[in-house]
DNA sequence: TTGACATATCGGAAAATCTCGATATATAAT
DNA sequence: ATTATATATCGAGATTTTCCGATATGTCAA
């Protein structure tokens, strides 16, 4: 774990969203899902253009956003065809409450 | 809490050592304490002197990383004479972690 | 194979942060 | 009062981050 790489990447509010919006996917992205094929669906992820639309910034910046997040830890994702699902690396936010607790 | 203004003041090497040697003053800071009167020692903090001699940065900076951090909520202060003593806000930095796992 | 769509990457202008030296302020000692 | 010491604040140049539009790449459908 790169600990300033991660806290770099939660010190923005869209970003911090995207976390929490992650963590209740079908809240928060009530028609995601519709491309995701049954026989490899990948659990809470979300594509990166319902991310884009709930997050309001251009799609640059989301996907830099989501890349961004993902190389710090925080997220995971798959492609499936032309869709990049991400979803939460809640083991790894996990990890980072713990080393709060024991490292910094 | 302000998690942004939390999360930009651990997004710095120096700043998250800070935040380590006070973990361990005696360790870190093993002159210090010298100016502090007995009947108001101050557990655990340490003066600004001592923190820019052992972070190697300029006397504003550690000054302005201080204040950072302290308005963030992870560290505190008090003065005594011409001193000011800064200590880890402990009990914050373990409501940070709680934070991380319910809020983020 | 061409066209349409999703996402990634590039290049850059504006804003924020980093970090310093200079200076101001507060306190203590003479 | 003056001087010395510790810390805070100010102003600024260098660097980094933010966030965009334009463009490239990858994938699917016709």
């Amino acid at each position: 774990m790169e600990p300033i790489d991660v806290f770099k990447a939660l010190s923005n509010e869209t970003r911090l969203n995207i976390l929490r919006w992650l963590k209740e996917p079908e809240k928060h992205f009530p028609k995601q899902g519709a491309h995701l094929p049954k026989e490899v669906s990948y659990k809470g992820g979300v594509c990166v253009g319902d991310i884009q639309e709930k997050a309001k910034v251009s799609q640059s910046t989301v996907s830099s956003y989501l890349n961004m997040m993902q190389k710090a830890g925080l997220l995971e994702s798959v492609r499936h065809g032309q869709w990049t699902y991400y979803r939460r690396n809640d083991l790894f936010i996990e990890q980072l409450a713990e080393y709060l607790k024991t490292d910094i």
